[in-house]
DNA sequence: CGTTCGGTCCTCGCAGCGAT
DNA sequence: ATCGCTGCGAGGACCGAACG
């Protein structure tokens, strides 16, 4: 390029650090520590200093390239946070929740969703090729080995929330999903509920809490009917089970479910075809629920301690700004059992 | 193989100030 | 006058990819 076509190429870009650097005269690194957020860094340049900056800054319109800084850092400044689907409450108040955390520190979240091991193995090799520092991935639908097989490799930090997969390289977030279930199960069962059903998402290809359920009732000599909801629009596949349900011989006394979302929309659809929820059949939904956060009274609702999924959040991020590697830890989410009216 | 892009950060050196 | 400390800025290496 010959330095008219230089000059000529200059002045259509945008202004960099070295433009800002010479109209306020300071080094190019006195511009770099006056926008670090380091304060060993930012007491580096002084009252005058900074004023001079600023002002060349405000004349020159200038914004930080946070692709050369990415480049120089070798830190992408965002995390990765890996779901199974999105516009759930669940799925929104954890992006909601740990996004804030991540923001707190500097980073950006960003959302990908990945509900086959294909998927979530295509975001992590992109997290590893830079596009983010590190993963905050829940895949309850993989089995163990699964886990193992997909994280195991994965080079950045990572927090695995899954019900029973056990840390390795990766900290992982065990949620008492499980436990909750068997839990209700139980309690069910005291109440005099000899007829289960479990309904569950068809997009899954493998859920550990069926084998639990169904483990739990062998056990009590039961047996428990599984039925799937198929499609796209969650709120008619749940009204399909509902009517599913109602046209039974033999309808199960009880109901569980993995979402505390579906099971009031599965009470609602109880009401509308006439069976009173809890006299005739209990509906017991899992999701996260806080107190309030549906006050239906019908529904019998476990919910999950939400601090648990933030304290293993603050640990990642805390290691990714400390630029340190992960000390890969265990957390555990115990899931309440809040029943609000007997079933 | 060398250069370029833009921002970061380490090293080095200078200026200023107080103590001796 | 000299020494030592502190604050501050300049210089340059460095990062990965593209291109000549």
């Amino acid at each position: 390029m010959r330095d008219g076509e230089r000059l000529a190429a200059r002045t259509e870009r945008s202004a960099t650090v070295a433009d800002v650097a010479r109209l306020a005269d300071v080094s190019t690194a006195a511009v770099s520590f006056y926008f670090s957020s380091r304060q060993e860094h930012l007491k580096r340049v002084g009252p005058e200093a900074r004023e001079r900056i600023r002002a060349a800054v405000e004349e020159l319109g200038y914004i930080q390239n946070k692709t050369a800084r990415h480049l120089r850092r070798q830190q992408s400044e965002r995390i990765c946070i890996v779901l199974p689907k999105l516009g759930i409450p669940y799925a929104d108040k954890m992006v909601h929740d740990l996004g804030s955390v991540a923001a707190q520190q500097g980073l950006l979240p960003i959302v990908l969703t990945g509900s086959t091991i294909g998927a979530v193995q295509k975001i992590l090799g992109e997290v590893e090729a830079g596009l983010a520092d590190g993963v905050i991935a829940e895949v309850g639908f993989l089995t163990e080995e699964q886990v193992e097989q997909t994280f195991a490799p994965f080079n950045r930090p990572c927090l695995v929330i899954h019900p029973t997969a056990q840390p390795r390289s990766y900290s992982v977030l065990n949620s008492g999903l499980i436990d909750a279930l068997e839990c209700a199960f139980d309690d069910l069962l005291h109440k005099g509920h000899r007829d289960f059903a479990y309904i569950q998402n068809a997009e899954m290809q493998h859920n550990p809490r069926i084998s639990a359920l169904k483990a739990r009732a062998v056990r009590a000599g039961l047996s428990v009917l599984i039925t799937t909801m198929v499609g796209a629009d969650a709120r008619e596949a749940t009204a399909g089970c509902a009517r599913n349900i109602a046209e039974m011989a033999k309808r199960p006394t009880a109901v569980l479910l993995d979402s505390d979302y579906t099971a009031v929309t599965l009470i609602e659809e109880f009401a509308r075809l006439g069976i009173q929820v809890p006299s005739e059949i209990a509906v017991v939904g899992c999701g996260n629920a806080e107190e309030g956060f549906y006050c239906n009274p019908r529904l019998t609702t476990i919910g999950p301690e939400w601090l648990s999924l933030l304290e293993a959040g603050q640990h990642l991020i805390d290691s990714l700004s400390a630029q340190k590697p992960l000390e890969a830890k265990a957390f555990y989410t115990p899931w309440r059992f809040i029943v609000r009216e007997s079933a």
